[in-house]
DNA sequence: TATCACATACATTCATGTATGTTTATTTCA
DNA sequence: TGAAATAAACATACATGAATGTATGTGATA
């Protein structure tokens, strides 16, 4: 058609965000064609073209929506200070399990995060920026853990590291394995209790720094 | 070239199957191109189709390796019987972790699975085996969760299904993330600590059964 | 009137599937 | 037993369709 007002055009920028989302849930990244996307997006290829470089450009615009949340969580967890380590460590695991559960549009973006791309080639060097968001709040996890031992909510001698890895574990499984199937149980409902068992396990029972 | 001996056939068969199994770990399931195997084999697709009906059929070959492991865990789980049922959970929890920490090939084909696929389509149909062997091996589970509250090893009032679900997106999330990271930390050394954090978690503070 | 925001048209590449060729191990039969 | 026939185990060649990127067209808007 023609030329469309500012508000025009960012509304379709939108309409395909919606569209890409979609389709590379239903069909996959690798899978789905432009001509896919602009399809459902009721337009065509020239479309993205105007508005993205490539598919790769998509689903880096895409995935940046979904690293919000979890900046937030960092930056709200910050404000969580020294006054109750153990409390604040929670509250960092429940956050993401809790908002995955009441967001319909986190559910599809982190599922095709995890069943619906492949980590390889220019898709790896999108999700770089996602580890690198990973990295910084496993950094802060790591504070907060050495803060409640410091604060004697944890024994002296647990091994930090390890117990961050078993918790970062969890979390990144329950979300991956409650997304593939979201009816199962309510995640929302359930994961407070899922997570009080692994802090009780933290407390009694902490991996402890291994001799050799 | 032309007939081989029975032999060559079967060892082109491996060999096709090695070089698919580097392929898909290097550049993705879908970006692997059937000329990419063929040649990282030393043939050509001519081999390829004459041993495999299509692409599908090579992958779901070669994951047919991965669920063995699994399925031999299932079987050695019920020979251990109700002596001491949370000690048999510490052992199937356990028995993952160890096995993929020590296959080299295990490590490949799971990253396959965790990174370099995408779950839809033929791939998604392909993955079913494994979800059943999945469902097997969790059904499996909850027995023993029963036994061990029948036994008073575990709370009367435990919610088997989310220990379960707990034990279970720990060791997948363990698996995934162990693979995207392997010299982070040696899985074999820190598994035991961990999985015994977990149980203890569980007979300290277990899920327990919300009202509403 | 220029340019924005697309749609349309085109050229190219690439992967797939199939058809056919080729060589050699088996089998068969005299 | 030995030669011809068959069929196994691939390689090669070809046809097809699909996806991409780009180039160009076009109508409204500022």
């Amino acid at each position: 058609m023609a030329r469309k007002t500012k508000e025009d055009a960012e509304n379709t920028y939108a309409t395909l965000l919606e569209a890409a989302e979609q389709m590379f849930f239903d069909k996959g990244v690798a899978h789905t064609t432009l001509a896919d996307i602009a399809s459902a997006a009721g337009m065509t290829r020239g479309a993205i073209y105007w508005h993205f470089k490539d598919k790769g450009a998509l689903l880096k615009a895409l995935f940046e929506q979904a690293t919000l949340p979890m900046e937030n969580m960092l930056a709200e967890a910050t404000a969580y200070t020294d006054t109750d380590p153990l409390g604040a460590l929670r509250h960092m695991c429940l956050q993401p399990l809790t908002t995955l559960a009441g967001s319909p549009q986190q559910q599809r973006i982190f599922n095709i995060l995890f069943h619906k791309c492949e980590n390889v080639g220019e898709v790896a060097n999108v999700l770089k920026h996602e580890l690198a968001c990973r990295d910084a709040c496993m950094a802060k996890f790591e504070n907060i853990l050495q803060q409640a031992v410091a604060a004697g909510q944890l024994p002296a001698d647990t091994d930090v590291f390890l117990s961050l890895q078993t918790l970062h574990n969890f979390t990144m499984g329950t979300l991956r394995e409650w997304l593939l199937e979201p009816n199962s149980y309510p995640l929302a409902r359930a994961a407070p209790a899922m997570v009080d068992m692994l802090i009780a396990g933290l407390r009694t029972c902490p991996p402890r720094i291994e001799p050799g």
